[in-house]
RNA sequence: GGGGGUGUAGCGUAGUGGCAGCGCAGUGGUCUCCAAAACCAAAGGUCGUAGGUUCAAAUCCUACCACCCCCA
């Protein structure tokens, strides 16, 4: 109620939660598009399209361009080393496999500066979670080979500080506050550097097509970003000949965020039940599941006589992002729930053994890459 | 550089010298197909840190630390 009045900053370091009308207001106010039905079907390979959890995008064209075109494109994005995967950061990490797979070179970035900026970790400390990282992505699929991949830490990355300083000049006061309102001065720096992450394909390449998959919440940073290259990436001439094309604004896919298991706002690192994370032991996962929120009715009889609500239902929303491959199942599923056919209970366990079952085998593969990881990150 | 303010449980707060309380969150239980809601119960504190005054300090004094505001 008060929301309306009030100004609408979405905050990519807080946690708060975004509702439907939150999504409309970023397609009307703030020039998301909605990903329109050609988009869908040159990406409907990708599980996030059609289940519409991707929802909006900017600059996708370019991409679909380039591909036709044969010419090169690149996905970027990143993670911030403060702990461990859990299921937010497997979205993000599972869209850039998906457009790597797709022929576009991934870029991806472990994020310590921000984790300093943010979290006060030390890069140090940052280090061992910046490898569990990298090993993550990599047992999901991530093809690190050099032709493929450019994997890198902020702080050990001299360009993306070039970046900082070189847009910082066109940035004043009061922009950074519209944008994320007033923060900590390190993070408004941490997003400068990120402008830098984002560009660093057309700084080390040449200007291509970037897409940046990330969560809703971090639209602030590719807005900034787009801003700040339109106004200093230009194209640099010699002689009146262009010598250097500017750059391609970056592009974006959005996907919706996961609520918090327990049925609060968000996922979040301050409450353990919101979230299970890829390194826990198994039993506090399942504990986790089994008290995840349902749709549920007051008891079996309501159930059954006037069906579930899985719009409401936590195990349906991480089957559909995660742990249901098949469209159908999760469809009939769906169906059986709303006419009272399919209990809670069930459900739930179903779901439990799905996702032990993949994180046991996740754990499996990664445990093969660590070392892959630290050699790629040069951390001994 | 100067001035003012704040610091009490995970979070929000009450407490002006005499037993450190309340709300929310978290935990356990009842209920439920499972959760939620509701109800019941238990738990949670070096009162920012270090000194000092006092029979007695969250409370008064000193220094330091962190954060916020104002002035130059």
């Amino acid at each position: 109620m008060a929301k309306k009045n009030k100004e609408f900053h979405m905050d990519p370091w807080s946690a708060r939660g975004i509702d439907e009308e939150d999504y409309e207001r970023l397609i009307k106010e703030f020039g998301i598009e909605r990903i329109g039905e050609i988009e869908r079907q040159k990406l409907i390979d990708n599980r996030f399209i059609r289940r519409k959890i991707i929802f909006g995008h900017r600059s996708l064209d370019d991409i679909f361009k380039a591909i036709e075109k044969k010419q090169p494109w690149a996905v970027m994005s990143g993670i911030k080393p403060s702990g461990p995967f859990h299921l937010g950061t497997l979205t993000t990490a599972l869209e850039i496999v998906e457009f790597q797979k797709m022929g576009a070179k991934a870029y991806y970035c472990i994020a310590d500066i921000e984790s300093w900026e943010d979290n006060g970790i030390p890069y140090e400390e940052a280090e061992e979670a910046g490898v569990d990282n990298l090993a993550d992505i990599l047992a999901l699929g991530l093809d690190p080979s050099p032709d493929k991949a450019y994997i890198w830490r902020q702080s050990k990355e001299p360009i993306v500080k070039d970046v900082c300083f070189k847009v910082g000049r066109l940035l004043t006061q009061n922009m950074v506050n519209a944008i994320y309102g007033e923060k900590r001065f390190g993070l408004y720096l941490a997003a400068l550097i990120q402008v830098g992450d984002i560009l660093l394909p057309q700084i080390l390449d040449a200007p291509q097509p970037t897409i940046v998959p990330v969560g809703i919440d971090q639209d602030p940073h590719i807005r900034l970003t787009r801003d700040l290259t339109r106004r200093y990436y230009k194209d640099i001439k010699e002689d009146e000949k262009i010598v250097r094309d500017a750059f391609f604004l970056p592009g974006a896919t959005y996907h919706k965020l996961l609520t918090g298991l327990d049925g609060t706002d968000k996922m979040s690192k301050r409450n353990p039940n919101s979230h299970f994370t890829f390194n826990e032991p198994i039993d506090s996962i399942i504990k986790k599941l089994k008290g995840a929120l349902t749709g549920g009715r007051k008891n079996k009889k309501e159930q059954q006589e006037l069906g579930g609500e899985p719009q409401k239902c936590m195990i349906y929303k991480i089957l559909t992002y995660h742990f249901e491959e098949d469209d159908e199942k999760l469809a009939d599923d769906f169906e059986k729930c709303v006419k009272g056919e399919l209990m809670c209970g069930e459900h739930k366990k179903e779901c439990i053994e799905k996702v032990v079952k993949f994180i046991e085998n996740h754990q499996k593969k990664k445990e093969k890459l660590i070392d892959k990881a630290r050699e790629i990150l040069k951390i001994g």
